[in-house]
DNA sequence: CGGGTTTGACCGGCGC
DNA sequence: GCGCCGGTCAAACCCG
């Protein structure tokens, strides 16, 4: 449960933010203002429904918490089972496929070091393989994992395991790059989307902030908006594990999720809103 | 017209 | 060798 904690940590942010706001202190900043009392009256409406607007949000942050803990507790089952079905697998003395499985990176396969020593290294040819898992909106069909790079789709198939179909994508920058990913609906959950990426960018991101699989897709806009995705990088286990109570340990994770946070609550009108008017309020203070 | 998506065909690996 | 299955190709199509 290590991904929920995280999750907890920087979810809790907003929840902090609302609860270490007491009332006193608000009312102290708007009614400080020294205007007459109807601006006073104006102002008090305007804080109730800021607070209003904090409790929504807050209940909506619970709530949108409670689902990723739902997700983390899926997650840890499959990969339970997953984990049981590779050691079996591996006592059956099946091939060793560089694939891992669920963030089970290339770090983590300690049990081909023998093989390794035998066998030429296959790090050094395939590619580094990791899964990254996205939630959507369950009725949003497109299979579009926002990733800050751009991708050209090269097919679609639907496999045996799974009635959704899969997408194969190629780094538009191919063949200078050849970063390829495979995006999936989750068996379980059909919200989440599973994007499994081969290989490394030989590039910067195009665009952090028009992150995009497919850029005619006109879903997108709606998708990034009314329902913002929260991805976690299930590739690198040893940094979230190291992360428990804190993100310090995984700058890269800890900035995504700072954009990610960043990018949701920018494109919340409300909230620009609230922002807007406490700031103009605290404005207003300093000056009189 | 260029760039992207769609989708059926094709290919190669793997198990029987 | 054969069939299954995942991955890729490429022609047709779509869209700005």
């Amino acid at each position: 449960m290590e991904y929920t904690s995280l999750l907890n940590n920087s979810l809790d942010l907003n929840a902090k933010f609302v609860e270490e706001a007491p009332p006193q202190v608000v009312e102290r900043s708007f009614i400080g203002l020294g205007l007459g009392t109807s601006v006073v009256n104006v102002k008090e409406e305007e804080k109730g429904a800021l607070i209003e607007e904090l409790n929504r949000v807050s209940a909506e942050n619970k709530k949108l918490t409670e689902l990723l803990t739902v997700m983390c507790e899926n997650y840890t089952g499959l990969r339970n089972q997953l984990v049981l079905e590779q050691s079996r697998k591996r006592k059956a003395g099946s091939s060793n496929k560089n694939i891992h499985v669920l963030g089970l990176g290339p770090s983590e396969s300690s049990s081909s070091d023998e093989e390794s020593s035998k066998k030429p290294r296959e790090e050094h040819i395939k590619p580094m393989i990791s899964r990254v898992c996205v939630g959507t909106e369950a009725s949003d069909t497109s299979l579009i994992v926002k990733d800050g790079y751009q991708w050209r789709k090269y097919g679609q198939k639907v496999t045996r395991d799974n009635p959704c179909p899969r997408a194969y994508f190629k780094c538009s920058f191919a063949p200078t790059c050849p970063v390829k990913k495979k995006v999936q609906r989750s068996v379980e959950d059909q919200s989440i989307l599973v994007a499994t990426y081969e290989g490394e960018h030989n590039h910067p991101q195009p665009s952090k902030v028009e992150s995009n699989t497919s850029g005619s897709n006109k879903n997108s806009t709606s998708v990034s908006s009314a329902a913002p995705t929260m991805a976690l990088d299930l590739s690198k286990p040893k940094p979230v594990q190291n992360v428990r109570g804190k993100l310090d340990a995984a700058p890269e994770l800890q900035q995504f999720f700072v954009d990610q946070m960043a990018s949701t609550l920018t494109k919340d009108p409300n909230f620009k809103a609230a922002l807007a008017a406490a700031i103009s309020g605290r404005f207003l203070q300093t000056n009189n």
